[in-house]
DNA sequence: GAACCGTGGCG
DNA sequence: TCGCCAAGGTT
């Protein structure tokens, strides 16, 4: 711990009732660690604004780190504010969203900054209730928001904040399966310990930090934790339940199926024929025909008058002919 | 609560 | 190799 924080004395603790004790993460061992560990992720630079922010937790949703640095790079020097996103049609923001993955988050990063622009006069609203109500931000987005973009003191609840609290106060491998329920009795206690002084949202962050970088969820680095206390060791580290939830495939369902038609449709400027969609995925059919019912569905997709398709809002004229 | 929604890297 | 996992949200 750092001498700056040797004085801290606030934990943050959740009373455990399985084991009739109450361990605490100590807040002045986290925050000295997180002086010195934190890493310098460009979002959290000196003049980063609420937006971009609010759009690294979009790409972030799901999505490693490493992957999100060269595109929300390029976004937010592309489109720098709510309006300049909103002014892009989807078809471009699905381009620059590329294979990030999960494009229905893009589009809804689209809807949201809409709605900003349009609502709320080009500024990212500030409190808890007012984010959770905008397109594709749910109770982690909201709360990331807050905190990071505007240092309020809202506890952040994510995977990495789940398994640390997990392990360190309730001496278990890994977190229950995530539960709105469950989720809202976390805020709650984290809410009742949070720090707070101006430390409280760099707790918030220094937790997630954690759990991202020493407390993982596969080969977890304890030798680098911050952590004095900790129940899971305390126990001899006990392995979580063999019994796993059934492993998500990817390969050969709709999802990978979508995947290939969106990428037909980045690739190409002008619109594509039903044929040059057919051999994205020609072994079967019928799931290919149900990927693309849903794309458009979604909203991802838009099939033009002559029965060719585009991305939504694509400029349409083959400009190679003005004819 | 469960199912669904992309993609790629790592152990 | 291949299952697991990654700063979730919506239906």
């Amino acid at each position: 711990m750092s001498a700056f924080h040797a004085d801290i004395g606030f934990e943050f603790g959740i009373p455990d009732i399985v084991h009739g004790r109450a361990m605490s993460i100590h807040a002045g061992e986290l925050l000295g660690w997180f002086d010195v560990a934190e890493r310098d992720l460009p979002w959290r630079a000196d003049g980063v604004t609420p937006w971009q922010i609010l759009v690294s937790e979009f790409m972030l949703q799901q999505t490693p780190v490493a992957r999100v640095l060269p595109i929300w790079s390029d976004w937010v020097a592309r489109w720098p504010t709510p309006s300049a996103t909103a002014a892009a049609t989807p078809a471009e923001v699905l381009r620059a969203w590329g294979k990030l993955g999960y494009p229905r988050r893009a589009k809804r990063l689209h809807e949201c900054a809409t709605v900003i622009a349009r609502d709320f006069a080009d500024v990212v609203p500030d409190d808890v209730e007012t984010l959770e109500q905008l397109p594709g931000i749910g109770s982690y987005t909201a709360r990331a928001v807050a905190c990071f973009a505007y240092r309020k003191p809202v506890p952040v609840v994510d995977t990495n904040v789940r398994r640390v609290v997990a392990r360190a106060v309730h001496g278990l491998a890994d977190a229950a399966a995530p539960s709105a329920k469950r989720d809202h009795a976390d805020v709650g206690a984290l809410l009742a310990l949070l720090p707070k002084a101006a430390q409280a949202a760099r707790f918030s962050a220094a937790l997630m930090e954690l759990g991202a970088t020493v407390c993982t969820a596969r080969t977890p680095r304890c030798a680098a934790c911050p952590l004095r206390a900790c129940a899971w060791r305390d126990r001899g580290f006990p392995p979580g339940s063999t019994v796993r939830r059934p492993a998500q495939r990817y390969a050969g369902t709709d999802r990978q199926v979508r995947g290939r038609l969106l990428d037909v449709l980045r690739d190409n400027v002008l619109p594509v024929t039903k044929a040059e969609l057919d051999v994205a995925w020609p072994v079967d059919p019928v799931q290919r025909e149900r990927a693309l019912a849903s794309l458009l569905d979604d909203g991802l997709v838009e099939r033009l008058a002559d029965d060719r398709f585009v991305l939504p809002g694509q400029d349409r004229n083959d400009s190679t002919a003005s004819r």
